[in-house]
DNA sequence: TGAATTTGTCTATTGTTCTAGACAACCAAA
DNA sequence: TTTGGTTGTCTAGAACAATAGACAAATTCA
């Protein structure tokens, strides 16, 4: 039998499940456990630091909820944390369609909306005169129960009066779109930037200090060429990798 | 009645109370908290926090412990944290020894170490010629949780070739000299200055810019009078007072 | 197929943390 | 001295954390 690690201190305000997680991640992290992509077993985890086995299984259930693992019954429990989702850049950009398939519990919250006069550089690219009334959309969204991205988005107030309320009922720009008239449209542009997170960033995607996020600039157009959409997404830059098709430049379809 | 702090979390495997003490002790050294060296009632402490009155005593008595705060009954619950650790400079001058039973949690770390030519102050200082191979130890002590001292230590090479290691076994230089045959020293001489902390303090002591720092000079000689130890040691002066019984002249015993 | 290994679920029990309320002890000031 | 405010102590119960054991469900491999 191996020796328990003293690391584990009982009574001291932090429950036991919570100190084996910490450490669990950390060591993961590190490549110190499970660097062949598999844990040990429970069994074998509870030995080492010295715990029952259900207390292990709550912090690896800690960790799943984080992403970090994923448990397989039969087989053993895995690493996770490497594999960030892929998020397809195309002509026909949909957010919950390019994640569909990597993830489950795709979802995306409405934090804050208002109507406003457009800003110059949102006026400019949707074509509006600047202080045009407009919409502007807080949300983010979420895939396995972690938040992956953050976007402030502008629309039209005149052509997309409905957009909040429509995008409450669906969580879906695309569907709320539909549901306002417009069946189709496609990306104009992308523009990718990287930066270390702010403090606002660190709340909204749960992200450590010092971590980076992806910034993209979007740009979307109905059938006729007309800008319908504005939008500046924040991706955690651990959780998401931004893919380009055919250098951007591929036709869609 | 007070909006609680969003703060404090539930069910994230820390206890409350340990939320509690951790946001308090950070916020008194911010002089967030209790700046005039009183704290709030317990009871405001605990509609502040949401939390019931006997969590927020168990959080103030872990800080008791700690040596952060003192509770007085009827009167009140008062900052101690200003009050600095008194260092003894003796004949027989033990680091760890002089702090223990003021604080817990002593510990001393080894930041770097290096062979290299006795600069010229410490080849006088340790009787060498100048130029002789001296070991220079980096150390850095720590007095619940806070760096109190930063030291660069030289040793004579010949005589003491595994200082380093000893060191980073024993963390003290007491058990340190034991383990290389060194039973007993004394202290010499002990020169004392003060001045502003230069960036390398500010970083190494975790300190505020403008910060003081006590500066001491000592020579540690064995039983027979051969200079063993010249070392040069920071103290956060808001955190350490030297204290040099009987004007320094004490026989020690 | 059958055995071994591994994760998932359930029940029960114990210990720790948090809440709730009451009252004692102490201090300071009216 | 009395009053109000404060910390200290006690009891009891609810919520959460950890232990223990048993067995189900799924996978892998001989």
């Amino acid at each position: 039998m191996q020796m328990a690690e003293a690391i584990i201190e009982r009574r001291s305000g932090v429950a036991l499940w919570r100190q084996i997680a910490d450490r669990m991640r950390r060591e993961i992290s590190q490549g110190t456990l499970g660097s062949e992509g598999r844990m040990p077993p429970e069994m074998a985890l509870a030995e080492r630091f010295g715990v029952n086995r259900h207390t292990v299984r709550t912090a690896i259930a800690a960790l799943v909820q984080e992403g970090v693992l994923r448990a397989e019954q039969g087989r053993g429990t895995f690493v996770e944390g490497r594999k960030r989702l892929a998020y397809p850049i195309r002509n026909r950009t949909r957010f919950s369609e390019g994640l569909a398939g990597q993830s489950r519990g795709l979802a995306a919250d409405l934090l804050d909306h208002a109507v406003e006069a457009a800003p110059i550089d949102v006026a400019r690219a949707l074509k509006l005169a600047p202080g045009s009334p407009v919409i502007r959309l807080e949300t983010r969204s979420h895939a396995d129960g972690r938040p992956v991205s953050r976007a402030r988005s502008w629309f039209d107030a005149h052509r997309f009066s409905g957009m909040a309320e429509a995008f409450e009922g669906t969580r879906s720009i695309t569907a709320s779109f539909r549901k306002l008239g417009l069946v189709d449209y496609l990306r104009q542009s992308t523009t990718v930037t990287a930066r270390h997170a702010d403090t606002g960033d660190l709340k909204d995607l749960k992200l450590s200090p010092g971590a980076i996020v992806l910034v993209t600039i979007a740009i979307n157009v109905d059938t006729e060429g007309s800008p319908v959409q504005y939008s500046e997404t924040r991706f955690a830059a651990d959780r998401i990798e931004l893919h380009i098709p055919g250098a951007g430049t591929e036709a869609g379809g």
